[in-house]
DNA sequence: TTCATGCTTCGATGGTAGCCGAAGCATTCC
DNA sequence: GGAATGCTTCGGCTACCATCGAAGCATGAA
C-alpha cells in the first residue's frame, strides 16, 4: 500500500530505551564492546546481544570482531546526524533523559559528535568559517572555498588532499541538539577535531562514555583567536 | 547519570507504524484532519486520536481547530528534516514499507489524494497538461494558461470562476508517492476529479476507507482521449 | 429543538517485544 | 589439557501498548 522507506522500522530501533542508550554511548565515535554497551544500557549481556543484532540488521551499527570481543560502532556519521536531529526534537520539548547533571554545561559548551566538534564552540566555529567566506553553505551542503583551503593549510596544517574520502563528503552540516543550529561534520570536521587534540588544545573527557570535550587554557585562546567572534 | 535529550521518547513516537504513516502523510506540508490521518494509517478514529495526542505532546505535530474538524500539521521543518533523515537511513538498507495487497495495483493506478486524482493516471494527466501548454509549471507552482482555460471549458465544462477559493490555490503540484512524481492538486485538481465522477468516468471504490478510484470502460477511453500519451 | 458529523475518553483484549536464567559456542589464558 | 571470559541462542515470563467497541462531548446542519 504505502511505498517509500520504512521509517517506522528504523525509528523503532532507536525508540527502545536500552538501544537508545547504546547508540548515545556510541555517539562519541569510539567503538565499544557488547559488554560495555550492555552496562551502558543497564541490561544483561544476553539482552544486549539481542538488541545489537537488531541494530546491526537495521544498519545503524557495525560490528568488528577482535579476539573474543565484539566491538560496535555507528555505521557512519549519517546515523550520528539523525541521532542528533532526534536529540534536537527531544530537547525543545524539555524531555531530558535524566535531570541535568553537573557535566551538563560542559556538554553544551563542547562535545564530541561522532568524530567532530559539537556544542556551543562547534556552532561558533561553523559560523566563523561561514562569515569569513572560508566555506560556502547552501542549506545542508557546504563547500570549501579557495580562501578556506589556504586558511586551513596555514593555521591548522590541514591540506585538501587529506580530506578526500571515497564515501564521505568533505563538509557537511550537522544539526546541533543543544544549540539548534548547525555545526561542521564531514572529513573536514573530523580532521579539525583531530588537529585540536594533536595540538593539545582540547581533549576528550577521561570518564568513560563521556562526550565532553575539555579545552585547555591555551587551547581556548588559540581557538578564540581563530574562530572567536572578533577574530579574522 | 545520563544527560542529554531523551531520544528514545521521540524515536518511539515515530517507531509505531501507524504514527509513522501519519507523519509521512503530513510530509507534504499540508494539514490533514484526524479522520484523514486515521484513514491514511489504516486505523479507526479512536486509535488515531490516541496516537495524535501522543504526537502532539511529543511536539511532532500541531493541531488547529477549525469548526468540528481538527487539522494536524508537522510542527515545523525540523521535524520534516528528521523524518527525511530517518527515511534516508531506511532507504539504504533496502527496507521499504511495501504492504502488498490485492488492491495494490489498482491503488497505484488511480486513487484519491485528499480530493484529487493521484497515482499513475494522475501523474499522466499532469504530464499531458504540461506538454500541451495548458498549464505552466515552475517546480511546485502551477498556473493555468489561456489555452488551458479554453480547454477546460470546452471538454470538461469547468470555468475559471468555479476555481477561485479564498484559502486554496487553483493549481498545485502534489508529490505522488507511488510514482514519485507530481500530480495535480488545488481547486482545479479537485474540480476535475469531481467532474470525472459526475460524468461517470470514474467512481471511488465502495469499500469504506479505500482510496482506490475505479474508471469505467468508457471513462477510461474518454480520459485517454483527453490525456493519453497520443492525445492532443 | 433534533439529528448528523467529527473527535475524544473509557474499558477490555490481545499480540508483541523486552527481559533474564540456563545452556551452548568461541576464544584466550594458564 | 582445563578454566575463564565474551558473546550468543533458547525458552518462558511479564509488561506494555496498539487496537477497537461503546459511549460521551462538541460543533454544525436541518
Amino acid at each position: 500500500m504505502k511505498s517509500g522507506p520504512d521509517i517506522a522500522l528504523v525509528a523503532s530501533l532507536v525508540g527502545d530505551p536500552a538501544r537508545a542508550n547504546m547508540l548515545t554511548a556510541l555517539m562519541n565515535g569510539r567503538a565499544l564492546t557488547a559488554s560495555e554497551l550492555a552496562q551502558e544500557a543497564g541490561i544483561t549481556p544476553q539482552t544486549a546481544s539481542s538488541h545489537l543484532a537488531k541494530l546491526e540488521t537495521g544498519g545503524l551499527v557495525e560490528p568488528e570482531k577482535q579476539g573474543r570481543h565484539r566491538y560496535y560502532r555507528l555505521t557512519d556519521d549519517d546515523v550520528a546526524s539523525v541521532l542528533e536531529g532526534l536529540a534536537g526534537l527531544a530537547a525543545r520539548t524539555g524531555h531530558m533523559r535524566v535531570r541535568t547533571g553537573p557535566k551538563d554545561p560542559a556538554l553544551r559548551r563542547a562535545r564530541i559528535c561522532y568524530d567532530h566538534l559539537a556544542g556551543d564552540l562547534g556552532v561558533q566555529m561553523l559560523d566563523s568559517l561561514r562569515i569569513r567566506n572560508l566555506i560556502r553553505q547552501k542549506k545542508q551542503d557546504i563547500e570549501l572555498t579557495a580562501e578556506g583551503e589556504r586558511f586551513l593549510a596555514k593555521h591548522l596544517q590541514i591540506s585538501r588532499g587529506m580530506l578526500t574520502h571515497p564515501r564521505r563528503p568533505v563538509c557537511k552540516a550537522c544539526l546541533d541538539w543543544s544549540e539548534r543550529r548547525h555545526h561542521l561534520a564531514g572529513t573536514l570536521g573530523a580532521a579539525m577535531m583531530q588537529r585540536f587534540a594533536e595540538l593539545k588544545w582540547a581533549a576528550r573527557d577521561t570518564t568513560p562514555g563521556s562526550r565532553v570535550v575539555n579545552f585547555t587554557r591555551t587551547g581556548e585562546k588559540q581557538f578564540a583567536a581563530l574562530f572567536g567572534s572578533d577574530a579574522g
